[in-house]
DNA sequence: CGAACATTTCACCAGATGGTGAAGTGTTTG
DNA sequence: CAAACACTTCACCATCTGGTGAAATGTTCG
């Protein structure tokens, strides 16, 4: 049922591909403009992408010898509405809430 | 850098856990009310919920001989906040390609 | 073609995570 | 006080995860 979501928050619950979405975000990059800012070998940043091109964030391909990451920021739609709703509920039980203190209240 | 932020990821990066703050959304919850729609044991739903006390979603205080959980959203906050300048890049992205597209497009 | 380069695949390891049953803690209640 | 209840803590296990070095793959270039 929270399958997509799920992914999508595992894929993020990582320092590194965190930040690698933040510098897709800035524009394309290859895998090596990828790794260079963290202390992380070649197959580690091939693991990471990978498991954000998993979750549907990010695509690959290749150009020339070396391979271009591009963020596909439609995968966190699922999120931004799972957000909306739950914000929304909590806010209209504030609401709720105020309208009662307004009503009935007895101090702290 | 990203300590917080891939905290609140990973404590929403479970079905269980998802399901509970969707739960707790709707209002407070003893721990075995959160526990009944999951085939979870006692001990299992303590450290589910212990994961989002941790990453600061959830409080929890003793009522009677239960246990009552509470959602904390304004820890989701971090969350919002990153997104927003995420899409907010992106989006001027997007608008700064449509402006290069039309002033100078040569098909594909 | 062969060397250099960019990346991936493979085999492996240490530590985190999600789960369990059994025993312990704190709180009503007969 | 003892039994029942609602959890938590403990000890443990299987699996997942992030990391590595070594070897393989695909691509450009002399």
């Amino acid at each position: 049922m929270f399958d997509v979501l799920t992914t999508t928050f595992g894929a993020l619950a990582d320092p590194t591909r965190l930040a690698i979405v933040g510098r897709l975000s800035r524009g394309d990059a290859t895998m090596g403009e990828l790794a260079e800012p963290h202390r992380i070998t070649p197959p580690a940043m091939t693991k990471h992408v990978g498991v954000l091109v998993d979750a549907g964030l990010v695509s690959r391909r290749r150009v020339g010898r070396t391979v271009v990451c591009t963020l596909r920021p439609e995968a966190l739609s699922e999120m931004e509405r799972w957000l909306d709703d739950l914000t929304a509920y909590w806010n209209s039980t504030v609401d709720r809430l105020e309208e009662l203190l307004r009503g009935d209240h007895d101090g702290d």
